[in-house]
DNA sequence: CAATACGTTCTACAGATGTAGTATTACTAG
DNA sequence: CTAGTAATACTACATCTGTAGAACGTATTG
């Protein structure tokens, strides 16, 4: 579902604002402002420029709750991996799946730990296959 | 070895001129050009500026040959992919790589064939592991 | 030697992004 | 009712990117 427009180039930036959008289902500027104070400290109207860009593009939503604006995702997590994460496997490694995941266990200091997860990750989508084919 | 100015940034644009020189060692501008033809029709001095400016950023060099720039990478595709694959973990998944390898096994229409073979390198490494340790 | 062709550098411009001040509007407290 | 406040919209600006024309210099060929 959601055809939404091109996620693949989101910036760190507005993944950062998405992020605070996902995990509170949604925010005001003053909310989303503050979530990120840690990192960013950026001014309000700054915020609020982002957001309203990212809602030109189809990215986020608003809903008007008195004087304020509570802007909420147009698009999910899943969405956005799935396209970015398409992106740069097709960008990086010709589309090969297999190619990045070598990448990622050869290229990358995988602990044991992460490495025995994977392989239960992988048995598990191998039961799965097994059943449904 | 080299610490090649944050190449995380790269565009697809971008990445598609590397990949020309990543392929040939070194290229010329008209090379460049007519080996991206096919999916870009792009002037001469737009191919020109580009490499330019990626020489500016650090992501290539050039040697003067006759009255021709010969380019050359100046980072390497492995630490280009080093960098792009980290920055997006990061961003997208909280720079766990199971959350990412757990994606790709189960968000994206992964073939069979596809999951023995990463079965496979998951097995490899186990072993390399073992030894190593 | 002169005209043509080729190659690089400069300049230009639109669109996106990061950042924020200013203007405008509407609410709240006195 | 009026002044201060809070929120959004508008304007602004630097930088990066994609794109390419114009300018300039040099080489090749009559």
């Amino acid at each position: 579902m959601a055809q939404s427009s091109d996620t693949t180039g989101l910036t760190e930036l507005q993944l950062e604002l998405l992020d605070v959008l996902w995990s509170r289902r949604e925010a005001t500027v003053t909310e989303v402002r503050s979530a990120l104070q840690n990192r960013r400290d950026l001014a309000a109207t700054t915020i609020a420029t982002l957001l309203s860009r990212l809602e030109k593009r189809g990215v986020v939503t608003h809903r008007v709750a008195g004087r304020q604006y509570v802007y909420r995702p147009a698009v999910s997590v899943a969405e956005v991996r799935q396209s970015m994460v398409a992106a740069l496997t097709t960008r990086l490694f010709k589309g090969d799946i297999t190619q990045l995941v070598n990448h990622l266990i050869t290229e990358t200091e995988i602990s044991p730990g992460d490495l025995a997860r994977v392989r239960a990750l992988i048995a598990k989508k191998g039961k799965s296959l097994e059943e449904g084919a």
